[in-house]
DNA sequence: ATCCCGAGGG
DNA sequence: CCCTCTGGAT
């Protein structure tokens, strides 16, 4: 089992991931906030290219609450059938689009309350959303963060909640604006689930897990 | 702890 | 075949 890196260590991680990807960005497809909110909620247990490749053609007809709902459940399931959980996403969609009509204004709120308030948005959701749409400093942590936080040790944690704490004590301020999109892109094309991609790995000198696995 | 649930990869 | 993918609600 992996230890817990020492503050200087992890500081080398990031100053590493921004020499090489000095502004790195969501690979999710989205318009405006409202689209980001959609788009975060169907990628749940689903790869942001399958989701991309629903909502290429939705958010070309759909890109405000109010045009959701005139969709409607049903259209909104012709465009996302493809997408795992579809009928729950399908449900969530329009039960929060509506109540961004009604409650909001039509508008994404800015509150990490009023997000998680929404059907289907979650801390994890919402925590995207603050950071992407809003420049938060927030730590959302998904499947791909939470496994490359405990192997590498950069911030251990049983559970998303302690290991968005650990991000938020350890990681040097200056890099949690973008500290999201390094973990997740590292998790993502280096540091996989199965097959870890090590010798390509940015960071292989100061992680452990590579001689653990051999 | 369990359910939801399609696509892509190995 | 099995596992994984930017989880959330019950």
């Amino acid at each position: 089992m992996p230890t817990p890196l020492a503050y200087e260590e992890i500081k080398e991680c990031f100053r590493r991931w921004q020499e090489a990807d000095p502004a790195p960005k969501s690979e999710l497809n989205y318009v405006n906030p409202y689209t980001l909110v959609v788009a975060v909620a169907l990628s749940a247990q689903a790869t942001d290219a399958g989701v991309n490749k629903a909502t290429r053609a939705l958010f070309e007809e759909v890109q405000t609450p109010q045009a959701m709902l005139e969709l409607g459940e049903a259209g909104l399931i012709e465009h996302i059938k493809t997408i795992g959980l579809f009928r729950n996403k399908a449900k969530n969609v329009i039960a929060l689009s509506r109540i961004l009509v009604e409650e909001h204004d039509g508008e994404v709120p800015a509150s990490r309350a009023a997000l998680v308030a929404l059907p289907g948005v979650g801390r994890k959701t919402a925590n995207v959303v603050l950071n992407v749409a809003f420049g938060f400093p927030a730590q959302a942590v998904d499947t791909h963060i939470f496994r490359v936080s405990n192997r590498t040790g950069l911030a251990m944690g049983k559970d998303v909640l302690a290991v968005e704490r650990a991000i938020e004590d350890r990681v040097p301020v200056q890099y949690q604006q973008h500290a999201h999109h390094w973990l997740i892109l590292h998790g993502r094309y280096i540091c996989v689930a199965r097959k870890p991609r090590c010798p390509d790995c940015l960071i292989r000198d100061i992680c452990t897990f590579e001689e653990k696995i051999l």
